[in-house]
RNA sequence: GGCCCCGUAGUUCAAUGGAUAGAAUAGGAGUUUCCUAAACUCUAGAUACAGGUUCGAUUCCUGUCGGGGCCA
C-alpha cells in the first residue's frame, strides 16, 4: 500500500470511529496548494452531511484522529473545509526507499485485456505531413502508455493503397515520368509519387480551364477532363486485374513504402501489423447482407442498401450503392470485423482526426446494431487538427508542412543551437549527430504531445519549436544535469542505488520531489484512462521544473553531511529514472550529456 | 439549413466541481569565484457575454456572440 492509499484507508477508519459512519464512496486526496503547509489535502465539504459539524470542526476531528492513529501523519491544519496533512520525514524516506528497491517501478501489473490501436494510416499518393506527425506520435505514445499499464497492445495501420487518388499519380507518371525512379531522381519514393499527384492536379486544372474556354460549363468540364477520364479508366483496369496496371501500381506503391519506412524509422514509430485497403476494400458486403437478414438495414427500390439511424439522431446512412459497390463505411465495417477475428481484442482504438467524428459514431452504432460482440470496445481517439498561422493545411494551396522536412529542420535547429552554446566539447562527430537527432526530435515530439489530444493546436513554424521553457529539451537538459551528477557520484564511490538509512532532515523541495515521483503510477493510470500522452508530458515537465529548483537551491555533491549527500544523489537518480520512463512513454530519448 | 467540437494573460498551453485560476513565451528587474545559465529568482498580465444549478463553477445546464469541423 502506498502513502496515499494508507492515508485514505485511515480516513475511512476515522469516519468509522469518529462519526460512526461507513464510507462507501471512493475518496481521493489532492495535492496541497503551495501556499499552505502540507502534502495531501482532504476536502471535507462533501461529507458535512455525515459529520454534522462545521467544515473546520469536521476537518479537525479527522485530523486529530490521523495524527493519533496514522503513522505517516505528523500534523495537520484546516482552512475552511480543507484538511491539509503534514507528513513525517520518515514517510518520505520510506516512500523513496520503496521506489529505489522496486525494480518494476513504472510498469503496472499485467492485465488480462488486449488492445488494438490503429494509427498513421496514410494514403500512398503523398508523403506524410505535420498532421501525420501528431497522429503517429499520439498513437505510438498511447500504445506505450497502455503497455506500461499492463495491457497487451497490437499496433496496426491500414494503408489506403488503392482508389482514384493513386490512379491519378499513376496516370501522371505515365504521361510525364519518362521512366524516372527514386534512384534516378535522387528523392524519396513517397515524395516522387507525391510530385506526380501534384502534376496530375496541375494538368487537370489546365484541361478544365481549356474546356471552359471552349464554352463548356465548369461542372461538366470537371467531369469530362480527359486526364480524369484516364484515371477513372485506370481504376477500372486495376479492379479488373490488368497486369500492366497492377505492375505499375505495385512498383509505385513499393517506392512509397520505402519512403514511408524511412520516415517512420526517423520518427521512431513502428507497427505490429499492416493492413492494405487493396486487400480489405471488398470486405463488409457480407455484413451488409447480415444486416439485411436481421432487418437492421433496408433496401430501397433502386437496390441501394441503407441503415436508418434516425432513432440515434444520426440520419440515414448509405451502405451499398444501387450498382452494388461499397462505400467507405462498408469497408470499415468489414475491416473492424476482420481485425477482431485476427487480433481478438477487447478494446480497439482508432487514432483518427476529429473531422471524422460523425463517421466513427455511425460506424460504432452500426456494429452495435449488428450485435457484434466487440462493438462496445471500439473507441475513436479523436484528435484535433494542427493549424498553421495561415489556417488549415491544404495540399492544393501548398501550405502543407512536410514531415521529413520538418524533422530535418528541427535537427538543424538543434545543431545550430548547440553549437551556439558551445556545448559540443568532448563529442565526436557521431555522438554530436546523435545528440542533434535526440534534441530536434525530442523538441518536436514534446511540442505535439504536450497538448491535450482532443484539442486543436497551433503550429507556428517560426516560433513554435523552442528549446527553452516548457519544452522537450528542457526536460532532456534536466536529465543530462543529473547524469553528470551521477557520473561524479560514481567516481566518489557514493552508493546511491541502495535504500536510504539514518535520520535525515529533508527540505520542502525534496519532499515535493518525492511526492511527485510517488505520483507517477497515478499519472500513468490517468493517461491510460484518458488516452492522453499529454498527462505524462505535463507531469515530466513538473518534475523537471521542480528538480531544477532543487538543483539551484541546494548543493548535492557539496553537502557536508554524508547521509544527506547520499540521499540527495539517490533522489536525483530516481528523478532521472522517472524522467527517463516518462519521456520513454512519449517516444523521446533523453541524453546523458548535452 | 441540421448536427458536433472549441472560446482562459499580448501569444502558446494547464487546471478528477474545490482554496488567492497554474506554466511557458514575449515585457521589466536580478542571479555564474560553487554539481551544466538549454537553468534559477522576483515582477506585471487572463476564465468571450448574460442567466441558472451548487456551500463552492474555467469545469455542469440554458441562451447570445465568436472560431472550427461534419452532413448535404
Amino acid at each position: 500500500m502506498n502513502l496515499e492509499e494508507t492515508i485514505i484507508s485511515n480516513i475511512k477508519d476515522a469516519f468509522k470511529k469518529v462519526f460512526d459512519h461507513e464510507l462507501t464512496e471512493d475518496i481521493s486526496l489532492q495535492p496541497t496548494r503551495k501556499e499552505f503547509e502540507g502534502t495531501y489535502t482532504f476536502v471535507v465539504f462533501p461529507f458535512l452531511r455525515v459529520t454534522r459539524k462545521s467544515p473546520e470542526e469536521s476537518g479537525a476531528a479527522i485530523g486529530d484522529y490521523l495524527k493519533e492513529n496514522c503513522d505517516v501523519v505528523k500534523d495537520f491544519n484546516t482552512v475552511k473545509g480543507f484538511l491539509n496533512l503534514i507528513l513525517t520525514d520518515n514517510a518520505f524516506i520510506d516512500n523513496i526507499n520503496d521506489i529505489i528497491s522496486n525494480e518494476n517501478f513504472g510498469t503496472l501489473p499485467q492485465k488480462d485485456e488486449r488492445f488494438c490501436i490503429e494509427y498513421s494510416s496514410p494514403n500512398t499518393n503523398k508523403p506524410l505531413h505535420l498532421g501525420h506527425l501528431r497522429n503517429n506520435f499520439l498513437g505510438y505514445s498511447t500504445a506505450n502508455i497502455l503497455k506500461a499499464n499492463g495491457y497487451s497492445v497490437d499496433k496496426v495501420q491500414i494503408i489506403n493503397d488503392r482508389g482514384i487518388h493513386i490512379c491519378k499519380s499513376m496516370v501522371a507518371y505515365l504521361k510525364f515520368g519518362e521512366g524516372e525512379t527514386p534512384q534516378s531522381a535522387g528523392i524519396k519514393g513517397d515524395h516522387l509519387v507525391g510530385n506526380y499527384y501534384v502534376a496530375f492536379d496541375k494538368a487537370y486544372k489546365q484541361e478544365i480551364a481549356a474546356l471552359v474556354a471552349d464554352g463548356m460549363d465548369e461542372e461538366e468540364a470537371k467531369k469530362k477532363a480527359p486526364i480524369l477520364l484516364e484515371a477513372q479508366e485506370m481504376l477500372k483496369q486495376w479492379e479488373a486485374g490488368d497486369k500492366e496496371t497492377v505492375d505499375l501500381w505495385k512498383k509505385m506503391n513499393g517506392w512509397v513504402y520505402e519512403g514511408f519506412e524511412q520516415t517512420y524509422d526517423r520518427m521512431g514509430v513502428d507497427f505490429d501489423k499492416y493492413y492494405y485497403e487493396s486487400e480489405t476494400y471488398l470486405l463488409g458486403k457480407d455484413l451488409v447482407n447480415e444486416g439485411l437478414e436481421k432487418g437492421v438495414f433496408y433496401k430501397k427500390d433502386d437496390g441501394s442498401v441503407w441503415a436508418d439511424l434516425n432513432e440515434e439522431k444520426l440520419d440515414e446512412k448509405l451502405l451499398l450503392r444501387s450498382d452494388g459497390t461499397a462505400v467507405y463505411m462498408t469497408q470499415d465495417l468489414g475491416t473492424a470485423d476482420q481485425r477482431y477475428k485476427d487480433l481478438n481484442f477487447d478494446k480497439s482504438i482508432y487514432v483518427v482526426g476529429n473531422e471524422q467524428d460523425y463517421h466513427f459514431t455511425v460506424l460504432f452504432t452500426l456494429l452495435k446494431k449488428l450485435g457484434k460482440p466487440f462493438a462496445d470496445g471500439l473507441y475513436h481517439l479523436s484528435y484535433g487538427m494542427v493549424d498553421l498561422p495561415t489556417g488549415k493545411m491544404k495540399s492544393r494551396e501548398g501550405t502543407v508542412v512536410d514531415a521529413d522536412d520538418l524533422m530535418s529542420e528541427m535537427v538543424d535547429t538543434a545543431r545550430e543551437h548547440t553549437e551556439e552554446l558551445g556545448k559540443i566539447d568532448g563529442f565526436d562527430d557521431e555522438q554530436a549527430k546523435e545528440l542533434y537527432d535526440t534534441l530536434g526530435l525530442g523538441a518536436l515530439k514534446y511540442f505535439l504531445l504536450k497538448v491535450d489530444p482532443k484539442k486543436r493546436m497551433l503550429f507556428d513554424p517560426k516560433e513554435s519549436i523552442e528549446f527553452q521553457g516548457h519544452t522537450g529539451p528542457f526536460i532532456q537538459y534536466t536529465h543530462a544535469r543529473i547524469s553528470a551528477i551521477l557520473r561524479k557520484a560514481d567516481q566518489l564511490g557514493i552508493e546511491y542505488q541502495k535504500n536510504i538509512s539514518g535520520s535525515l532532515e529533508i527540505s520542502d523541495t525534496e519532499k515535493d520531489l518525492i511526492y511527485l515521483i510517488s505520483e507517477y503510477h497515478n499519472k500513468l493510470k490517468l493517461a491510460a484512462e484518458e488516452l492522453s500522452p499529454a498527462v505524462i508530458a505535463n507531469y515530466a515537465y513538473d518534475l523537471a521544473k521542480e528538480y531544477n529548483r532543487f538543483y539551484a537551491e541546494l548543493s548535492i555533491l557539496g553537502e557536508d553531511d554524508k547521509d544527506l549527500r547520499t540521499f540527495r544523489v539517490a533522489l536525483s537518480a530516481q528523478i532521472a529514472r522517472v524522467i527517463n520512463l516518462s519521456m520513454g512513454l512519449l517516444g523521446i530519448t533523453v541524453p546523458e550529456r548535452m
